[in-house]
DNA sequence: GACTGCAATATTATATGATATTTTCGCTTT
DNA sequence: AAAGCGAAAATATCATATAATATTGCAGTC
């Protein structure tokens, strides 16, 4: 299955992102490249790359002459990524289920599955897969807008879902029953067509999750 | 007046996207590291974090072992970008033009001033300082929005105008009048605080420059 | 005695050219 | 035509040199 074969660089921009998005690697910290160097496994130009990227991204700020950070998190910046993430995503929901055909259902149907699954397991008690569940809620969303036919917008939402995603995993608790209530009226209204109500679902699952965080924090 | 002084870096990101969106670089063309070497005398290393920080933005598309390419056009492109523009604009403008205050009124009268007169010299036939005039439309838009007081926002609605403007440039063809006096009504709607009539103007001036642009295709 | 300003030193970021992989492309063979 | 095999070109990575910033220690001053 040809998963295509890592450049250096690749791979430690994922683990670099991984560790900022999952916290190993601490807000406002600074990025000195020797020293990550040897944990990376990377050489400094390689290092230089990849740290622009996510520069650019906004998860590392770079300080010209004076090296690269990770980026502070706060309060503001927060309710400002929320707010967005609702402004897009739901205009990319609206579009998606006006638009979206079998395929799209499909989908949606497969990835809700899996993430009421991994809920199920999660209120449960069980909370050893905490990066899988991220991943199917994750999918989940994807699912439900994937068929808005921007890829421009597509690509804009998943960076703002990591920036989000990052907060959670910061103060990290779980939700449980009442987000995943929440997903599943939003799976409900997405597959009956009803763009509108989705999105007014969409909107209050995403300020809720904003202020269980923002008071975790 | 401490103008940061230029890394090799940051001047050949400046050049690389300038060129990207003036047409200098081609849509589509392969951008072999030691062509470009010489093109912009910086190094290789050099060139390939600058274009990895153009590639995270949209501008150039790296594909993994096998080079950098100037990102294709198309109309569908264009579309997606215009939309994602009035999406994110609008609602920038709106809460705005709520939060404004007295510094962002003398921005905004000072930014429209200054792109009124080039607009009165492009229509009397000067077309000479085409990229002046493009930087007063771009310091009049974003001050309309400045005081929407979401740094986010403003980073992607920074980058969405830059993709726009790449296909202004394309097809380059000056719409005058009309957009002098698009741009007039909107400054004059988000000065007295109509929100909602700004926005609703600020759609119509992106729309109908799609629409010119899309024509000239 | 603590504070400021300056110079020498150490640390760090930036940039480069060299090396190791990988891909591409033309040529041969089936 | 299609597949296989090099040679050539291009990319990815690295180790090192250069340039900038931070730090330290020392004088001179309040």
């Amino acid at each position: 299955m040809g998963k295509h074969q890592n450049t250096v660089g690749s791979s430690t921009y994922e683990k670099i992102k991984h560790d900022i998005i999952f916290g190993q690697l601490v807000p406002g910290s600074k990025l000195k490249l020797e020293l990550i160097k040897s944990q990376y496994e990377a050489s400094v130009s390689t290092l230089r790359e990849t740290l622009n990227r996510l520069a650019s991204e906004g998860f590392v700020l770079a300080e010209e002459q004076r090296g690269f950070y990770v980026t502070e998190v706060s309060q503001k910046d927060l309710i400002e990524i929320a707010k967005l993430r609702v402004l897009l995503e739901c205009h990319a929901l609206k579009a998606s289920v006006d638009s979206g055909d079998d395929d799209w259902e499909g989908n949606l149907v497969a990835a809700h599955h899996k993430l009421q699954l991994m809920e199920k397991k999660m209120i449960a008690g069980d909370v050893s897969e905490k990066e899988t569940w991220k991943r199917y809620d994750w999918e989940f969303h994807l699912a439900v807008i994937e068929a808005c036919n921007s890829k421009n917008l597509l690509d804009l939402h998943s960076i703002l879902y990591d920036k989000y995603l990052r907060y959670q995993m910061l103060v990290f608790t779980f939700r449980g029953d009442e987000a995943a209530q929440e997903h599943h009226k939003i799976f409900e209204a997405a597959l009956s067509r009803n763009g509108t109500e989705a999105a007014r679902l969409l909107e209050a699952h995403i300020i809720n999750g904003l202020e269980h965080t923002l008071a975790a924090m």
